[in-house]
DNA sequence: TCAGGCCATGACAGCGTTGTCAACCTAAGA
DNA sequence: TCTTAGGTTGACAACGCTGTCATGGCCTGA
């Protein structure tokens, strides 16, 4: 004897939490499966009187598809995934906020898949996930926007991806950025604008590719202006609060000390404020600092902190449009540059024009 | 005739990026796919030498089983959810983190799944949710914790889940967090202790069931020395700094002034200290504040402020640990209680004993 | 020697969908 | 009137697993 799980007479409710499937739909409809399917999916060919039908029916009994059953048979899986090896968890949350509203338009829905950059065994963690869940696609986030392993691992499993903020390989699919040298350009134009000719610079992680654009930016101002960087003003930083604190220390200690310092991210800027204010510095009136980033600590600190905000939320959300729906001719080099603004605090003082 | 793509003779591997599949590894392994299943799933009755044998083929084609054909055919989907409706990043973040170490151990993903607790549709948004994905189970942060609806619709549902931080409906699912009234009493203890006796209390939003919890432990230590809380100087905030910096404001005004403010979160601290260098009082010579949560800015702001430390992400593990390998015997009630710790910073001045 | 039991394994039917293909109906054109 | 094309619908086989049950081999004890 076949199932009788959907014939009419087994007409007992499913038991508790269980939905209501596509047989039940059909059989309240009086269509087939097919028929439902098409629905479900707004499918054409589908007679209007049929599709209320169908529609009164799935509303009835509270109906909806099964994600699983659909990606099983189906060649989607609505399901997408989020790779990110950041400590940050203000960018994390930015950057995961932006892709499920965008998501849940399609009705997809978000596996958070943290990797660790440094694991060895990165490249099999990758080929796992992704052979054990079929995504319809994955966001790369940076650091892992510009990482070889990633970027090989997403290729070989044919998985559609789009990079956030990337640095490197520009012709590796798809990715949505601001331009990180014209912001730190004109931050430097601000502190420039500002008075301020000396000016120190705590570079990002090496690792992250936006580090070298952000200097660029700052090296750009600074050509623009007819100055050349001083290598002793450029100290190597790591992103966190206390390589920027170390940096402070070791700038102060110059021959001669510069009056401003543009930190590469604002945990180095929170760093740098720590270190002058250890050594008894008044900001801004003894150092300016600024920042990159705009965390939400800027407005906690004291002086508040002068940055760049990235739209990171907006960022994300359409690094989401494009991974859903792929505009016509996408090159495999498409960029979707969004403007950054340039947030002015208390932290840089006047030195004159 | 019936498929054959399992058959020896279609030995041409599968498209770019698509995994080997059971049928794969047992005709490799030259056993039945039940067989494969079985050893996959750690199942007892495989001889040895089989059991080896397949693993071998398994490896060989690194075979990792599909998670949506399991769910679909077994009991179990392999997924769970992450309920939240928490404005903070920084808390969601290592809740996230908590749930995802957890969940790693046991190969299960996460499904991050935010909820406007504010909608009207929320109970209907929840159905939908846990119909579309069969979830083995679902992670309730707070304020979903103790949202009835958000609890109904899981309970409709039939699905496991584990509450963080709960303060009512104490006998509706396990659940895991510290002991709040204890934590607030213990820091106006140190308050106390620190010589200060008129003490104002900024109220978190009442919506969250700490904020009940956080003032009672407030109110247990007045009283414990003799002291009624005076009403003048306890004002409703609402978790944010904006309401915080009100607080302050409106506490300022009173005709006896507080000596030191507890404000029910971190971000309201902020705000009070902001409000309180906005009239020009200086911290913590002119007032004492003190906050909750161990937020990353309270080392950013100036002085660093004395808190209440939480471990979230321990906790989130915990409660992981809860959902996926219940204990024997687990009752309605079941409730891990974790340590939390007072963190004193420079917020605090010393009035003498 | 043989029944009884346990262990190891496999056949097969689902799980709830979508994809493929065939069948039917209707209206338009010959 | 008969085709024909296109719109509408359904039957049925996947998708890649797990659950259930049957089968056969081997060991044990009477």
């Amino acid at each position: 004897m076949s199932s009788n799980s959907s014939l009419g007479l087994d007409s007992q409710p499913r038991a508790i939490g269980q939905g209501a499937t596509i047989h039940d739909v059909a059989r309240l409809a009086q269509v087939s499966i097919k028929t439902v399917s098409r629905v479900m999916n707004n499918e054409t060919n589908v007679r209007e009187e049929t599709r209320i039908r169908v529609k009164e029916a799935a509303r009835s009994l509270k109906y909806s598809p099964n994600l699983l059953a659909r990606s099983l048979a189906g060649s989607r899986s609505y399901l997408i995934g989020l790779l990110y090896d950041n400590p940050n968890a203000d960018y994390i949350h930015n950057i995961q906020s932006g892709i499920i509203r965008r998501a849940r338009e399609d009705g997809v829905h978000l596996l958070s898949e943290p990797q660790n950059v440094a694991s060895p065994s990165l490249s099999d963690d990758l080929d796992a996930l992704f052979s054990t869940i079929r995504l319809d696609g994955v966001i790369l986030s940076p650091p892992l926007s510009d990482h070889p392993i990633v970027l090989e691992a997403v290729e070989r499993a044919g998985i559609s991806f789009v990079r956030i903020s990337p640095h490197s390989y520009p012709n590796r699919g798809a990715s949505v950025k601001i331009d990180e040298r014209a912001a730190a350009k004109a931050m430097t134009e601000v502190l420039i604008k500002n008075g301020h000719r000396q000016i120190g610079f705590v570079m990002g992680h090496p690792d992250h590719g936006g580090s070298v654009q952000r200097y660029e930016g700052f090296n750009l101002a600074l050509r623009a202006i007819g100055l050349e960087p001083r290598t002793e003003w450029v100290k190597q930083g790591y992103f966190t609060f206390e390589s920027g604190r170390e940096a402070a220390r070791s700038l102060l200690g110059a021959k001669r000390r510069p009056t401003a310092i543009f930190a590469a991210n604002d945990d180095m800027a929170f760093g740098v404020m720590a270190g002058l204010q250890d050594e008894g510095l008044s900001i801004p009136d003894d150092m300016s600092v600024v920042g990159y980033d705009d965390n939400p600590g800027c407005k906690l600190v004291w002086p508040h902190l002068s940055t760049i905000h990235q739209p990171i939320e907006a960022m994300a959300y359409q690094a989401t449009d494009l991974l859903l729906k792929p505009p016509q001719g996408l090159s495999r080099s498409y960029s979707v540059i969004l403007p950054h603004s340039l947030i002015e605090r208390q932290s840089i003082r006047f030195l004159g024009a």
